[in-house]
DNA sequence: GCTTCGAACTTTACTGTTGAACTCTTCAGG
DNA sequence: CCTGAAGAGTTCAACAGTAAAGTTCGAAGC
């Protein structure tokens, strides 16, 4: 189960000592797995965080800029789109780019073949924020794999895109929006 | 950094070559873990959504159940420290118990040895509905990790915790919440 | 034994997200 | 043409979270 996380942090191993006093039939192994994954996660996030605040961003807004330049030239993308590759809403689409807009990080236009269609596009601030989060987020990153190896990193790639293909297979996203449940 | 989900999702490969198009100094070893990472943590937390959707409670209110049972016996905690342990500000608990309460999940009591503090204690329905979720959970979790040789899961935990700690030392939680950044 | 300080929780106002209803365009059929 | 259905986006009400102000009780000093 995911780990719930918390200042006063118990280690990882008493954690799954609790769990094991509450739940006899428990794998440790497994578990260990599971709680590294989710308490690793939730760290970075934070670290992602603080990074994208410094530049004055969120990590949603991140998010959005993110999307527009892996579309590649010329960064445009409709909000309907945006939403699917976020897995948001199309209503939480449109307040999201009301707010860049104003902030001047994508613009907001018609479509003029198609005019019910609306074409995002990413201004020169909001690709240059992209590219200062990108520099402070492999920086970080880097940092973070320090310890590992060459071979262990390869390794450990492996295992986890080993592990998604067995999610996805079981999961598959079927259309529906694939988010972050509560 | 963290990937984006969306349901047109491209491979990491994919989306690793994209990013390298964009961003000429980019480790895709480096990139690989931290994109599967991000990846699979999504796609737990949308699997153990929908469990816990099954059991008619959120992810939200599983994580309070966690934190009580994790407590142990007599699995009762105060408000402000059942935030602490779950990364939310006291008035996001205070909401959570709220609704908790009227669910016969949990109850709320002042503490009469001291009026100030209030106690938060696990019914038996919550308590059954924990035992539930965590059956359902390990099942899952067996599940995602069948591919895996317990060679395998104990070098992919030990190497998890690894990173874990490095993060740690670099972001220790220094009594602030740790919460994901939106 | 008042008074003041601080701790624990709640309340309030605001932000971001969701689901459902709504608007506006496009397009296909009669 | 004209109508009706489908698609794209926005609007609206409800909900969960946050930060900051408010409340209430307990404890420490004088």
């Amino acid at each position: 189960m995911p780990d719930t996380p918390g200042s006063a942090e118990p280690s990882i191993e008493e954690q799954i000592a609790a769990y094991q006093r509450e739940f006899q039939d428990l794998d440790p192994q497994v578990e260990k797995v599971v709680s590294a994954l989710s308490r690793l996660n939730r760290r970075m996030n934070v670290a992602y965080g603080r990074q994208t605040a410094e530049l004055g961003i969120s990590n949603a807004e991140w998010e959005v800029l993110k999307a527009l330049v892996l579309a590649g030239v010329p960064y445009r993308l409709g909000p309907g789109d945006l939403a699917k590759r976020l897995g948001l809403t199309p209503a939480a689409m449109t307040h999201r780019i009301d707010r860049m807009v104003a902030e001047g990080l994508v613009t907001r236009e018609r479509d003029e073949n198609n005019r019910v269609r609306v074409i995002v596009g990413l201004t020169e601030e909001g690709r240059s924020k992209w590219l200062e989060a990108m520099r402070m987020a492999t920086v970080f990153e880097e940092e973070l794999l320090q310890d590992l190896s060459g071979e262990e990193r390869g390794r450990l790639g492996e295992m986890l895109i080993r592990l998604l293909r067995r999610v996805e297979t079981t999961q598959p996203d079927a259309g529906g929006r694939l988010r972050d449940l509560d």
